[in-house]
DNA sequence: ACTATTTCCTGGATGC
DNA sequence: TGCATCCAGGAAATAG
Protein backbone atom coordinates (compact mmCIF):
# COMPACT_ATOMS: atom_id res chain seq x y z
CA UNK A 1 0.00 0.00 0.00
CA UNK A 2 1.82 2.86 -1.09
CA UNK A 3 2.15 5.74 1.24
CA UNK A 4 4.49 8.54 1.38
CA UNK A 5 8.03 6.54 1.11
CA UNK A 6 6.44 4.72 -1.28
CA UNK A 7 5.58 7.58 -3.36
CA UNK A 8 8.20 8.98 -3.18
CA UNK A 9 9.97 6.42 -4.15
CA UNK A 10 7.88 5.59 -7.08
CA UNK A 11 7.89 8.84 -8.31
CA UNK A 12 11.89 9.73 -8.05
CA UNK A 13 11.92 6.60 -10.12
CA UNK A 14 9.68 8.00 -12.77
CA UNK A 15 11.18 10.99 -12.76
CA UNK A 16 14.65 9.40 -13.59
CA UNK A 17 13.35 7.46 -16.34
CA UNK A 18 10.48 9.34 -18.37
CA UNK A 19 11.82 12.88 -17.67
CA UNK A 20 12.26 14.80 -21.10
CA UNK A 21 10.05 11.98 -22.80
CA UNK A 22 7.19 13.13 -25.18
CA UNK A 23 3.76 11.16 -24.80
CA UNK A 24 2.51 10.66 -28.34
CA UNK A 25 -0.73 9.21 -27.75
CA UNK A 26 -2.89 8.16 -24.88
CA UNK A 27 -5.49 5.11 -24.31
CA UNK A 28 -7.47 4.65 -21.69
CA UNK A 29 -9.67 1.19 -20.50
CA UNK A 30 -13.17 0.92 -21.49
CA UNK A 31 -13.90 0.86 -17.55
CA UNK A 32 -11.43 2.93 -16.35
CA UNK A 33 -10.31 4.11 -12.92
CA UNK A 34 -12.41 6.19 -11.05
CA UNK A 35 -11.57 9.48 -12.74
CA UNK A 36 -11.22 12.58 -11.38
CA UNK A 37 -11.23 14.65 -14.60
CA UNK A 38 -13.41 13.49 -17.92
CA UNK A 39 -11.46 10.73 -19.67
CA UNK A 40 -11.97 13.14 -22.94
CA UNK A 41 -10.08 16.38 -21.11
CA UNK A 42 -7.22 13.50 -19.73
CA UNK A 43 -6.67 12.54 -23.03
CA UNK A 44 -6.42 16.16 -24.53
CA UNK A 45 -4.10 17.28 -21.85
CA UNK A 46 -1.44 14.02 -21.75
CA UNK A 47 -1.67 13.69 -25.69
CA UNK A 48 1.60 15.36 -27.31
CA UNK A 49 2.58 17.09 -23.43
CA UNK A 50 6.44 16.72 -22.68
CA UNK A 51 7.08 15.10 -19.56
CA UNK A 52 8.75 17.87 -17.78
CA UNK A 53 9.13 16.47 -14.23
CA UNK A 54 7.75 14.20 -11.93
CA UNK A 55 7.49 14.30 -8.18
CA UNK A 56 5.57 13.84 -4.61
CA UNK A 57 3.28 15.75 -2.61
CA UNK A 58 1.17 14.20 0.21
CA UNK A 59 0.61 10.76 -1.57
CA UNK A 60 -0.12 11.98 -4.96
CA UNK A 61 2.19 11.39 -7.70
CA UNK A 62 2.81 14.78 -9.78
CA UNK A 63 3.75 14.57 -13.37
CA UNK A 64 4.34 18.17 -14.48
CA UNK A 65 3.63 18.33 -18.69
CA UNK A 66 4.85 21.66 -20.31
CA UNK A 67 3.65 21.80 -24.10
CA UNK A 68 4.63 23.81 -26.91
CA UNK A 69 2.43 27.13 -28.01
CA UNK A 70 -0.14 26.25 -30.15
CA UNK A 71 1.22 26.09 -33.45
CA UNK A 72 4.17 26.09 -32.38
CA UNK A 73 6.81 22.71 -32.88
CA UNK A 74 6.90 20.89 -30.07
CA UNK A 75 10.23 18.93 -29.85
CA UNK A 76 10.84 15.56 -28.28
CA UNK A 77 13.75 15.12 -26.30
CA UNK A 78 16.07 12.40 -24.96
CA UNK A 79 15.67 12.78 -21.66
CA UNK A 80 18.97 13.95 -19.83
CA UNK A 81 17.54 12.88 -16.54
CA UNK A 82 19.71 9.74 -17.00
CA UNK A 83 23.10 11.72 -16.41
CA UNK A 84 21.61 13.15 -12.76
CA UNK A 85 21.97 9.76 -10.67
CA UNK A 86 21.10 12.46 -7.55
CA UNK A 87 17.71 12.48 -6.66
CA UNK A 88 16.62 15.79 -6.71
CA UNK A 89 14.15 17.44 -4.37
CA UNK A 90 10.92 18.71 -5.01
CA UNK A 91 11.17 21.92 -4.89
CA UNK A 92 14.10 21.67 -7.65
CA UNK A 93 12.36 19.86 -10.03
CA UNK A 94 9.41 22.23 -9.73
CA UNK A 95 11.96 25.11 -10.57
CA UNK A 96 13.16 22.79 -13.30
CA UNK A 97 10.01 22.01 -14.78
CA UNK A 98 9.28 25.88 -14.61
CA UNK A 99 12.35 26.31 -16.25
CA UNK A 100 11.64 24.42 -18.77
CA UNK A 101 8.37 25.43 -19.74
CA UNK A 102 9.75 29.28 -19.99
CA UNK A 103 12.76 28.40 -21.76
CA UNK A 104 12.28 28.03 -25.81
CA UNK A 105 11.18 31.43 -26.44
CA UNK A 106 7.47 31.55 -26.14
CA UNK A 107 6.28 31.11 -22.70
CA UNK A 108 4.70 26.53 -22.72
CA UNK A 109 1.03 25.81 -21.34
CA UNK A 110 1.96 24.10 -18.38
CA UNK A 111 -0.43 20.80 -16.86
CA UNK A 112 -0.38 18.48 -14.54
CA UNK A 113 -1.04 14.73 -14.18
CA UNK A 114 -2.27 13.86 -10.93
CA UNK A 115 -1.80 10.13 -10.38
CA UNK A 116 -3.31 8.90 -6.71
CA UNK A 117 -2.15 4.80 -6.12
CA UNK A 118 -4.93 3.99 -3.71
CA UNK A 119 -3.68 0.65 -2.73
CA UNK A 120 -2.97 -1.29 -5.29
CA UNK A 121 -2.10 0.72 -8.50
CA UNK A 122 0.73 1.03 -10.37
CA UNK A 123 2.89 3.31 -12.83
CA UNK A 124 5.02 1.22 -15.23
CA UNK A 125 7.80 2.01 -17.66
CA UNK A 126 7.74 -0.70 -20.23
CA UNK A 127 8.56 -1.14 -23.43
CA UNK A 128 5.67 -1.05 -26.23
CA UNK A 129 6.24 -5.04 -26.69
CA UNK A 130 5.52 -5.71 -23.16
CA UNK A 131 2.38 -7.88 -22.70
CA UNK A 132 -0.11 -5.93 -21.47
CA UNK A 133 -1.13 -7.03 -17.79
CA UNK A 134 -5.00 -6.96 -17.07
CA UNK A 135 -6.28 -4.33 -15.04
CA UNK A 136 -4.35 -1.86 -16.67
CA UNK A 137 -6.08 1.29 -17.68
CA UNK A 138 -3.84 3.95 -18.81
CA UNK A 139 -1.15 4.16 -21.56
CA UNK A 140 0.59 6.59 -22.62
CA UNK A 141 2.51 5.81 -25.94
CA UNK A 142 6.09 7.55 -25.31
CA UNK A 143 8.35 8.98 -28.03
CA UNK A 144 11.31 6.92 -26.95
CA UNK A 145 9.39 3.78 -27.92
CA UNK A 146 7.89 3.32 -24.10
CA UNK A 147 4.97 3.10 -22.68
CA UNK A 148 3.95 4.97 -19.18
CA UNK A 149 0.99 2.34 -17.83
CA UNK A 150 -1.26 2.82 -15.06
CA UNK A 151 -2.30 -0.57 -13.60
CA UNK A 152 -4.79 -1.26 -10.61
CA UNK A 153 -6.23 -4.37 -9.83
CA UNK A 154 -8.57 -3.33 -7.32
CA UNK A 155 -9.53 0.36 -8.72
CA UNK A 156 -9.00 2.54 -5.34
CA UNK A 157 -6.48 4.38 -7.45
CA UNK A 158 -7.51 8.07 -9.01
CA UNK A 159 -6.30 9.79 -12.49
CA UNK A 160 -6.61 13.23 -13.12
CA UNK A 161 -5.46 16.69 -15.07
CA UNK A 162 -4.60 20.29 -14.06
CA UNK A 163 -4.92 22.13 -16.57
CA UNK A 164 -3.94 24.99 -14.78
CA UNK A 165 -1.08 23.22 -12.92
CA UNK A 166 -1.87 24.20 -9.49
CA UNK A 167 -2.19 21.32 -7.67
CA UNK A 168 -2.15 21.12 -4.14
CA UNK A 169 -2.71 18.04 -1.85
CA UNK A 170 -4.47 19.19 1.34
CA UNK A 171 -2.83 18.70 4.20
CA UNK A 172 0.61 19.88 5.38
CA UNK A 173 3.71 18.11 4.37
CA UNK A 174 4.94 16.01 7.25
CA UNK A 175 8.59 15.77 6.55
CA UNK A 176 8.44 19.71 6.75
CA UNK A 177 6.26 20.85 8.98
CA UNK A 178 7.66 22.42 12.09
CA UNK A 179 6.89 20.40 15.88
CA UNK A 180 4.69 23.69 16.63
CA UNK A 181 2.61 23.70 13.15
CA UNK A 182 2.59 19.69 13.76
CA UNK A 183 1.25 20.09 17.33
CA UNK A 184 -1.51 22.85 16.22
CA UNK A 185 -3.32 20.28 13.81
CA UNK A 186 -4.23 18.45 16.31
CA UNK A 187 -5.13 20.98 18.93
CA UNK A 188 -8.83 20.25 20.27
CA UNK A 189 -9.14 16.99 18.49
CA UNK A 190 -11.31 14.09 20.37
CA UNK A 191 -10.49 11.52 17.70
CA UNK A 192 -7.95 9.04 18.48
CA UNK A 193 -4.49 10.37 17.51
CA UNK A 194 -4.02 7.01 15.21
CA UNK A 195 -7.21 8.48 12.89
CA UNK A 196 -5.82 12.18 13.10
CA UNK A 197 -2.54 10.95 11.63
CA UNK A 198 -4.48 9.03 8.83
CA UNK A 199 -6.32 12.23 7.84
CA UNK A 200 -4.64 13.61 4.76
CA UNK A 201 -6.25 17.26 5.29
CA UNK A 202 -4.27 17.29 8.50
CA UNK A 203 -0.81 15.22 7.36
CA UNK A 204 -0.74 14.86 3.99
CA UNK A 205 1.28 11.25 3.20
CA UNK A 206 0.62 9.39 6.41
CA UNK A 207 -0.77 6.09 5.92
CA UNK A 208 -1.39 3.03 7.69
CA UNK A 209 1.53 1.75 8.10
CA UNK A 210 3.78 4.53 9.10
CA UNK A 211 1.00 5.97 11.45
CA UNK A 212 1.44 2.81 13.70
CA UNK A 213 5.40 2.65 13.12
CA UNK A 214 5.34 6.35 14.44
CA UNK A 215 3.44 6.06 17.55
CA UNK A 216 5.58 2.83 18.43
CA UNK A 217 8.29 5.41 18.24
CA UNK A 218 6.94 7.70 20.52
CA UNK A 219 5.47 5.66 22.26
CA UNK A 220 1.82 6.35 22.59
CA UNK A 221 -0.94 4.59 22.06
CA UNK A 222 -3.25 4.62 18.90
CA UNK A 223 -6.71 4.83 20.76
CA UNK A 224 -5.79 7.80 22.67
CA UNK A 225 -7.47 10.90 21.96
CA UNK A 226 -5.10 13.43 19.98
CA UNK A 227 -6.20 16.37 22.22
CA UNK A 228 -5.14 14.29 25.32
CA UNK A 229 -1.43 14.58 24.61
CA UNK A 230 1.32 16.58 26.57
CA UNK A 231 3.24 19.31 25.15
CA UNK A 232 6.05 16.41 25.40
CA UNK A 233 4.37 13.46 23.35
CA UNK A 234 3.24 16.13 20.59
CA UNK A 235 7.23 16.68 20.16
CA UNK A 236 7.93 12.84 20.27
CA UNK A 237 5.22 11.93 17.69
CA UNK A 238 6.50 14.79 15.75
CA UNK A 239 10.08 13.50 15.32
CA UNK A 240 8.96 9.71 15.08
CA UNK A 241 6.80 10.65 12.35
CA UNK A 242 9.20 12.67 10.33
CA UNK A 243 12.01 9.92 11.68
CA UNK A 244 9.93 7.04 10.34
CA UNK A 245 9.19 8.82 6.86
CA UNK A 246 12.57 9.34 6.37
CA UNK A 247 14.54 5.84 7.11
CA UNK A 248 11.87 4.61 5.05
CA UNK A 249 12.24 6.45 1.83
CA UNK A 250 16.40 5.58 2.25
CA UNK A 251 14.48 1.96 2.46
CA UNK A 252 13.05 2.29 -0.86
CA UNK A 253 9.47 2.02 1.03
CA UNK A 254 7.66 -1.35 2.72
CA UNK A 255 6.82 -3.81 0.64
CA UNK A 256 3.77 -5.54 2.10
CA UNK A 257 1.78 -7.40 -0.87
CA UNK A 258 3.41 -6.28 -4.54
CA UNK A 259 4.64 -2.99 -3.66
CA UNK A 260 7.55 -2.02 -6.14
CA UNK A 261 9.30 0.81 -7.05
CA UNK A 262 9.85 2.50 -10.29
CA UNK A 263 12.48 0.11 -11.53
CA UNK A 264 10.65 -2.90 -9.92
CA UNK A 265 12.61 -3.49 -7.42
CA UNK A 266 10.95 -4.19 -3.88
CA UNK A 267 11.55 -1.69 -0.63
CA UNK A 268 13.35 -2.74 2.63
CA UNK A 269 11.67 -0.57 4.85
CA UNK A 270 8.91 -3.70 6.24
CA UNK A 271 11.85 -5.18 7.69
CA UNK A 272 12.52 -2.15 10.01
CA UNK A 273 8.85 -2.33 11.18
CA UNK A 274 8.09 -2.63 14.55
CA UNK A 275 4.52 -2.68 15.18
CA UNK A 276 2.55 -2.62 11.79
CA UNK A 277 2.16 -6.60 10.52
CA UNK A 278 3.36 -8.20 13.55
CA UNK A 279 0.62 -8.82 15.98
CA UNK A 280 1.04 -11.60 18.50
CA UNK A 281 4.96 -11.39 17.64
CA UNK A 282 7.26 -10.33 20.56
CA UNK A 283 7.91 -6.53 21.00
CA UNK A 284 11.69 -5.84 19.53
CA UNK A 285 11.74 -4.05 23.32
CA UNK A 286 9.86 -5.88 25.68
CA UNK A 287 9.29 -9.18 24.34
CA UNK A 288 5.78 -8.91 25.23
CA UNK A 289 3.33 -10.17 21.89
CA UNK A 290 2.11 -7.11 19.88
CA UNK A 291 -1.44 -6.32 20.08
CA UNK A 292 -4.28 -5.51 17.02
CA UNK A 293 -7.01 -4.05 17.81
CA UNK A 294 -9.61 -1.86 14.50
CA UNK A 295 -9.98 1.78 15.07
CA UNK A 296 -12.13 3.04 12.91
CA UNK A 297 -12.36 0.39 10.54
CA UNK A 298 -8.22 0.29 10.74
CA UNK A 299 -6.09 -2.07 12.27
CA UNK A 300 -4.01 -0.58 14.44
CA UNK A 301 -0.83 -2.46 16.51
CA UNK A 302 0.93 -1.35 19.70
CA UNK A 303 2.92 -2.69 22.09
CA UNK A 304 1.04 -2.33 25.47
CA UNK A 305 3.20 -2.27 27.17
CA UNK A 306 6.27 0.37 25.58
CA UNK A 307 3.02 3.01 24.41
CA UNK A 308 1.30 4.44 27.40
C1' DA B 1 -17.13 22.15 12.76
C1' DC B 2 -16.20 17.61 13.89
C1' DT B 3 -16.55 12.77 14.22
C1' DA B 4 -18.01 8.13 13.03
C1' DT B 5 -19.62 4.95 9.64
C1' DT B 6 -20.35 3.15 5.11
C1' DT B 7 -19.00 2.41 0.40
C1' DC B 8 -16.11 1.37 -3.40
C1' DC B 9 -13.11 -2.94 -5.49
C1' DT B 10 -10.70 -7.49 -6.30
C1' DG B 11 -7.14 -10.97 -5.13
C1' DG B 12 -5.74 -13.87 -1.72
C1' DA B 13 -6.61 -16.44 2.40
C1' DT B 14 -9.67 -19.18 4.97
C1' DG B 15 -13.46 -22.40 5.94
C1' DC B 16 -16.64 -26.06 4.94
C1' DT C 1 -11.64 -29.42 -5.80
C1' DG C 2 -14.73 -25.97 -5.61
C1' DC C 3 -17.45 -22.48 -3.81
C1' DA C 4 -18.73 -18.94 -0.47
C1' DT C 5 -17.14 -15.63 2.80
C1' DC C 6 -14.10 -12.47 4.82
C1' DC C 7 -10.47 -9.18 4.81
C1' DA C 8 -7.17 -5.51 3.42
C1' DG C 9 -7.37 -0.25 3.14
C1' DG C 10 -7.47 5.40 1.08
C1' DA C 11 -10.63 8.60 0.64
C1' DA C 12 -15.14 10.20 -0.71
C1' DA C 13 -19.81 10.18 0.67
C1' DT C 14 -23.12 9.90 4.11
C1' DA C 15 -25.05 10.11 8.66
C1' DG C 16 -25.06 11.69 13.25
Amino acid sequence: MPELPEVETIANGLHQRVQGDVIESVWLGEKPEPLQSPAAEIVRVLTGARIAAVHRTGKHIVVELTRAERGAQSMPVKSKAVKSKAVKSNATKRKEAKTAAESNGTAAERAQWIVHLGMTGRMLVVEAAEEVAKHTHLIAKLVSGRELRFVDPRRFGRLAVKPAADFAAPGVEPLTVSAAGFAELFKGRKTPIKSALLNQSLLAGVGNIYADEALSRAGIRPMRRATSLTGVEMCKLHRAVQKVLAEAIKLGGSSINDYVTANGEPGFFQLKHRVYGREGEPCRKCKLPIERIVIAGRSAHYCAKCQK
